[in-house]
DNA sequence: AGGATGTACTAAACCGGTTTGCTAAACCGG
DNA sequence: CCGGTTTAGCAAACCGGTTTAGTACATCCT
């Protein structure tokens, strides 16, 4: 047998069965109430009521159901229920690139654990052609969880306006909405000094590019909370962060690699490195492999999130753990709590602890490079 | 400030606002035309067909609209349009070990992407309550993506009941229906005819937990496919592939590291692992070094899938590659080209290409162990 | 025997929109 | 000034269910 691989073309077959049985139209309530000989309301209360009618009555007319293969039409069902069971997922982002940051995986882990739970199915929703609100506006859902919107995001008003329950997560918290943050300034600062503890002066940061190019990283966002405590930790040991140390790119291995490489041409020789996310600081530590650079020896990477893989690359990595599963499962709980009481509880907001964990990613600056200070 | 993280202990602040202002009543559409002093269907007509109505009144109605905050409701939309303008993404296991598979992460881009470039939106759907089949009644959608159902799953007969399009991944194809599928048997054979020829005998095999335990592994599923090429390649050079050399685990890192270990535990010294999932195969090399192997000098790794992080992981991992990403394009435009036209073509069936990619984490046959043969 | 209670079931209203068929007025050419 | 076409807008039917408010009949209690 000449067998052969990614010869480029793809095996296109048409389909065994002739035009596929055209597809019944679908049975109605009605149908099977004429069949039955019965009331529609007594089809209704066969599937949901059954204890109002009589057993034989009720088993007969599930039969018919059966029979006809009927079965309760999800959308009308939720028209006059007013639920959906659905809580829809927000992302200011298209989800296409969303999903290939592992951070959102884990994130949707927690999230699905806690929707799986209570019975709810999950619905994404990125912007459509390009306006969020659009997409709010045709989405069937009881709530939201909203990830990472920029708060000065013009469309977030939208979002209110549809009324529904919302939770944010990682956003500047809103009083009228509950909301899941974590500890990022804790976090942040505690890698700046872990890395500052070292000895590192010449530091790089590595920051996550904001869903819109034109949104400027305010103070308010995550980056904004981050990089001032980077700068309040470095700035305290007699160091500065100015601006062309901050290099900024998308949540992705590859995004990592090309904000290292980036820095690098631009002639900057940092002894470490602070990435916001643990995606990009394996790429960082892949571009100074690249590079010539041994981490840590060369090079420290400090990375953030603690997503599964951190433990896993060689060397481990050092980084900010966040309870990013946790976070998931939390926005849903408070979400459902608004969705279930129907708003008579206020919203909830909380707030999560991050720490630091050390492994192998970082060390001691090299050399003489720098004086060493008295550890802060 | 006395500022200490990771104390397991979160905040959990009270709102600031009092009972969030009381959401009031959503407008219906007969509150608009009340207010603007038209019938419904002019304001419906505004919203969708707007050139059949003075432009004038158009815009007062909208408004007026813009005014009481209306928004034509999705679900009633959706009831009397007969679309939902969502397409579902089911999955045989739970969404929370779903999303914890990278595989499915990169599966989500593909599917994504072609979702949001024809403005569908995605509804993830797992079991409820242990049954697919509930959770497929309570879908609202317009056409069904299924990830890898085993065949044998008796839920598939529900699913086709519910009457929408479907279109099946890596599932035995059914011809009812549309299918996505890879080569899985070349992939399975130019992994095992490489660590064959590069003299391996004793060969571990790492496979992939299938959803429900119960479900023994057919000939026809996906590990069934793989196995009865490694089978073939394996004997035809004097080898065989007992069962003890399978062993297999969920489709994670921990899931790769458990298999390895509980082979050594068993006693097994394999040369060689075939693992057909790169998050396993990492776990692999992670639970070799642990046991003191360094690979590939003592353990050769072939992976499945050439997610992104195979090529960072050091050694850079030896795989099999499919066109993930792919694979969830195609499925969705398999989809939409029978949602579209309304049933009129036959689903189509579509195989695409893999490939061996050979980076680092294979090399020959440790010392003398088996005589080297000629490469087949 | 007669009112009270319970059981089994139904007709009609309702959820919140869209769509079909129709009418009344304005416009048009001759 | 008249028949025909267009324009602008409306009432009612419809999508496919659930729920409310009853009705008819059987049973119970005194």
């Amino acid at each position: 047998m000449a067998e052969k691989a990614g010869d480029g073309s793809w095996n296109r077959s048409a389909p065994t069965g002739e035009l596929g049985e055209p597809r019944a139209a679908r049975a109605r309530i009605a149908d099977v109430a004429r069949e039955a000989g019965v009331s529609k309301t007594a089809v209704s209360f066969a599937f949901n009521n059954p204890e109002r009618l009589n057993p034989e009555t009720a088993d007969r007319i599930l039969e018919v159901a059966e029979q006809l293969g009927y079965r309760p039409h999800p959308v009308a069902r939720m028209l006059t229920q007013r639920r959906t069971g659905t809580i829809g997922v927000l992302t200011p982002q298209a989800l296409s690139v969303v999903f290939s940051n592992p951070f959102f995986g884990l994130f949707s882990e927690g999230v699905a654990a806690a929707a799986e739970s209570s019975g709810y199915a999950l619905l994404f929703v990125s912007p459509l052609h390009g306006s969020l609100a659009r997409a709010v506006g045709r989405a069937t859902v009881d709530g939201f969880v909203v990830l990472g919107l920029p708060e000065e995001h013009p469309e977030i008003e939208q979002i209110r306006r549809a009324g529904l329950p919302t939770v944010l997560v990682d956003s500047q918290a809103f009083p009228a909405h509950g909301s899941v943050l974590v500890d990022d300034e804790t976090g942040a600062r505690l890698a700046a000094e872990h890395v500052v503890g070292l000895g590192h002066r010449d530091i790089l940061v590595v920051g996550v590019e904001p869903p819109a190019p034109s949104s400027r990283l305010g103070p308010d966002g995550i980056m904004g909370r981050r990089l001032s405590a980077y700068r309040e930790v470095l700035e305290r040991s007699g160091g500065v962060l100015p601006d062309e140390r901050i290099v900024v790119g998308p949540a992705t291995i590859e995004g990592g690699m090309a904000c290292l490489r980036r820095a690098w041409e631009d002639g900057l020789r940092p002894t470490a490195v602070l990435a916001m996310s643990d995606a990009m600081a394996i790429g960082v530590m892949h571009a100074a492999r690249e590079l010539g650079l041994v981490v840590p020896r060369d090079l420290s990477v400090v990375g953030f999130d603690d997503i599964d893989l951190a433990r896993y690359t060689s060397p481990a990595l050092t980084t900010v753990h966040q309870p990013v599963r946790l976070k998931g499962e939390e926005a849903v709980r408070l979400l459902l709590a608004q969705v279930d009481t129907r708003e008579t509880a206020a919203p909830e907001q909380v707030r999560l602890p991050t720490r630091l964990i050390v492994r192998g990613s970082t060390g001691p600056v090299p050399g003489l490079r720098g004086e060493v200070p008295a550890a802060s």
